[in-house]
DNA sequence: CATGAATGAGGATTCATTCAT
DNA sequence: GATGAATGAATCCTCATTCAT
């Protein structure tokens, strides 16, 4: 009652958003229906045609507003970091904590790729990307490697092998999205690297 | 390409496989109707039930003769070779090269992932999967690997490297899978490695 | 008959749910097909979805309906009839009337015993059925039964010719279901009674 | 090996005829495929047609073969047997046995009623109806009922009592098929007997 | 803001049946 | 005698979407 802000703040736009966030992410976009949208946002399925003009638009947004986290994330965690490694170490932990802490949105990012996407906003999924890897981008840019290796590589086999651990990682598991990262930066790091 | 029509009309059941595994691969399972299967393969929609009793087994089907194609690539490759990062890099070679080349089949094992499929065939196609994993598993064993490195890691970081190139990989590009292959292990090799 | 209009435009639901019934009367449960409720009642096949989960849920309200309507029928032919045996006859000429006469849902009623449907609301079609044959329960308490006979077995004997007539009945023939009433009842009238 | 008759007499034609019957009883002749029929019988579905027209045809003769068990159950059960109360008792106890122990053919003659049944078939079935009702309606014409009483009521109202066991009768339950004959019988004796 | 009603297209699947072998 | 392959039509149902209110 004080703030009504914060009751209203999930408004019906919200609601929907994060609805549809949390069941794209569980079910894909395809399985995921409008209905099942309503039913998980308290609203009629006609309601969201309201706010939104399409459920490709819809997805669009999800992930518009999944990309923006994630890029926030990897902001603080390299702020004030200098080192160049370490700003990948943490650059990746931000990226695994995001994909498994916060699922809702992020995890549509990693699922839902622009290449199997038909719909008309796949041209904005893609800049979407591209701008969030740019991130990737310049942290490796600044990395020491040593000049056989080449920086494109090196960041799509980062990027590849923390996709995956959609697939196979368990987050009740033995190892934490801080270890994760680690590793795989470990991995690459001493023979890429000129030192 | 000699006689086309072996290998079109083949027998029905043969020819839904294919189309199937071609759509599944290209438009993935959810988007993949039995409608588009029938068109592709000259059947009726109808027909594709008196040989496979669901979707979802044909998917499995599917992904059973795409797991068995990638096992012999891969084992072929490996034939007569023995050292062990010798091993490794025809191995990789063969699973990019059966992606890409021969997409039909192999494209739909990486694309359609167990964890998202809800079928009634879904712990066949994990038990599948992982049969073909272990392929994996035996050749990283045989590496010399420093002791710091656990196998496990260092496999999934490999497959999810590969996996990641459906995203961005560009077969009419600058790099062959014989080049992605040699530079995704060697980005992991020297570090890894105990020599 | 004044207004043919509102008897058919009424509401959608309404217009689904009396199509449903002269059809499941007509042609039985499994030989109404949903289209074939769409083409009578002018809507569309998918439409009737909006306003009733299932056919199998159709069948339900129909039968409610139904046995709604019976309820009434009987009871107002019962209320204020103090003699026993004249509340039998009268509470089944209504019965008969009401098979005959509004066919449209009550024929279902008779029609589509639950023993047969395989679907989901069997046991609240059970349920229905006896509440109201608890009606006849009652009635048939108070009758002066000599001894000898079990007011269960009465019951279920009269319950049987009654709806036997639907194998044989023409309404257009000799009898009325006012004799008809009369004569099964008194059939069983005078040996089971204790005068 | 000694009688391969018997071995054989389990032909294919007798199989599917068995088959058939057992599931038109269970599931009623609209919820009976062809395919389960063909499973049940161990034939394979296309072979049925060697043997049969259509499912139409098929249900006729699994009637057929239905009311000719019957009309010899109730033939026997009342050969020698001169009192026409008598007769009419084991009448109807053979009736009820029929249907309740020997159900693979004798349901589905009780069950699929030629009024709901559109095939080509229909006027063949309401044939073989006649003809076994036919037995009951000499039995009855025998009894020395009383002027007021028409045989032809008396006949539809004992045949609907037994017809509508199936709804209510629970072969595990209470009573034996015996006495329901006697109860039922009785229920309408003394009242329409002259005696 | 939000809904209730309605739709047209398409979803997977089952059906009785045919026919060459 | 019996089958395997194939079909066309129909099955129930779900979909994203529209629109008057």
């Amino acid at each position: 009652m004080i703030n009504k802000k914060v009751a209203t703040s999930s408004t019906g736009r919200e609601r929907i958003l994060k609805s549809a966030a949390r069941l794209f992410g569980e079910l894909g976009y395809d399985r995921t229906s409008i209905r099942k949208i309503s039913l998980e946002s308290g609203m009629k399925a006609g309601s969201i045609y309201y706010f939104f003009k399409s459920k490709d638009e819809l997805l669009l947004e999800v992930q518009a507003r999944g990309f923006e986290l994630m890029s926030k994330y990897v902001a603080e965690a390299t702020t004030n970091v200098t080192d160049p490694w370490e700003r990948l170490y943490r650059a990746c932990e931000a990226h695994l904590n995001g994909m498994f802490d916060n699922r809702t949105f992020i995890e549509v990012t990693v699922r839902e790729l622009p290449d199997r996407h038909p719909g008309p906003s796949r041209r904005a999924m893609i800049r979407l990307r591209s701008k969030y890897e740019a991130l990737f981008v310049r942290i490796i840019e600044d990395l020491p490697l040593n000049g056989s290796v080449d920086h494109s590589d090196f960041r799509l086999t980062l990027l590849g092998s923390m996709a995956w651990t959609l697939v196979w990682y368990d987050p009740a598991g033995r190892h934490t999205p801080h270890e994760m990262a680690r590793k795989m930066v470990d991995l690459l790091r001493y023979q890429s690297s000129a030192e």
